[in-house]
DNA sequence: TTGACAATAAGAATTTATCCTATATAGTTC
DNA sequence: GAACTATATAGGATAAATTCTTATTGTCAA
């Protein structure tokens, strides 16, 4: 990953921007720099806090709809279901899920296609582990064929 | 899984209502039918429209409280992520995460932890698969020690 | 330098979830 | 089976997160 020291950071994000004709912004910059330097996983509101530090005048808005771009050109990911409203697993059997990341749509995978997981005991060791999944992300039969429609 | 046919339903929520000190009223007994024999993973809006059909006068207020309380007493699994605000990850590289389901942290696992993941060709066949990962919850390190001092 | 188009700020609107409180109800006791 | 008590509910108010709208500003290319 790259860090905020890193004298390419700025000719990256341009090479980004000229790639998917975004103009280079001093907001844009201010955010890119913000999230891509984070070691955490940012909120909305986190990243515009820290953007604030430098941009007392750039809205929650600009920040927003900046990480929208940047998770729609593949600079960012968004964490898996966060953001989306709450939904609820009547199945407590042992399972796992596959996210459509286009209609939402959870399908539940059976634990019979996958390999065992098994924990790390250096892992269990700083963790209590209550659950364990496999989630794979993309898109759905239905969701799929209107991609290829496109 | 039990469906809605099943005459054991009433009787098992009975159980648990009495196990947990909980009144059986009739909202609670739809929400649980309701949650209990859906086959998708509800969000709180379409188990509310839902049980509607039968009690028009419930509020969503009622469908909401019930469902974080079958949360709480382990009837229903909230689905990972979801319901909490967005978060980005700069990390593009495979990895995998450790959701904290106390403080909503999110910590990076890395792919040497774990066993390659293989996913089936009948998989492949229907879905396109954009992402896959482990996801581990449970407590974090400071979250851990916490409950033990409960 | 200027014009065309894209991006921004600010506030309003939307969506999702929770809180508050008066009333109603379940389950127990008599 | 009636009365009691603690819990549950309805519905409006509130809060939190995100997106939309519109007027203004800024970027970049000619």
């Amino acid at each position: 990953m790259q860090t905020k020291n890193d004298p390419d950071i700025y000719t990256t994000f341009q090479a980004i921007c000229k790639k998917f004709n975004l103009k280079v912004t001093p907001q844009r910059i201010a955010v890119y720099d913000a999230v891509i330097s984070a070691h955490d996983h940012p909120s909305t509101d986190a990243v515009f806090r820290k953007v604030q530090d430098r941009h007392p005048n750039i809205s929650f808005d600009t920040v927003n709809r900046t990480l929208n771009t940047f998770a729609e050109i593949g600079v960012i990911d968004p964490v898996e279901g966060h953001g989306a409203p709450k939904r609820y697993d009547p199945n407590l059997a042992v399972h796992h899920h596959f996210h459509c990341i286009q209609c939402g749509a959870i399908i539940d995978l059976y634990p019979d296609m996958f390999k065992r997981i098994e924990i790390p005991s250096e892992l269990e060791k700083k963790f209590t582990v209550t659950a364990k999944r496999i989630l794979l992300k993309g898109y759905c039969a239905r969701c799929r064929t209107e991609q290829k429609s496109d």
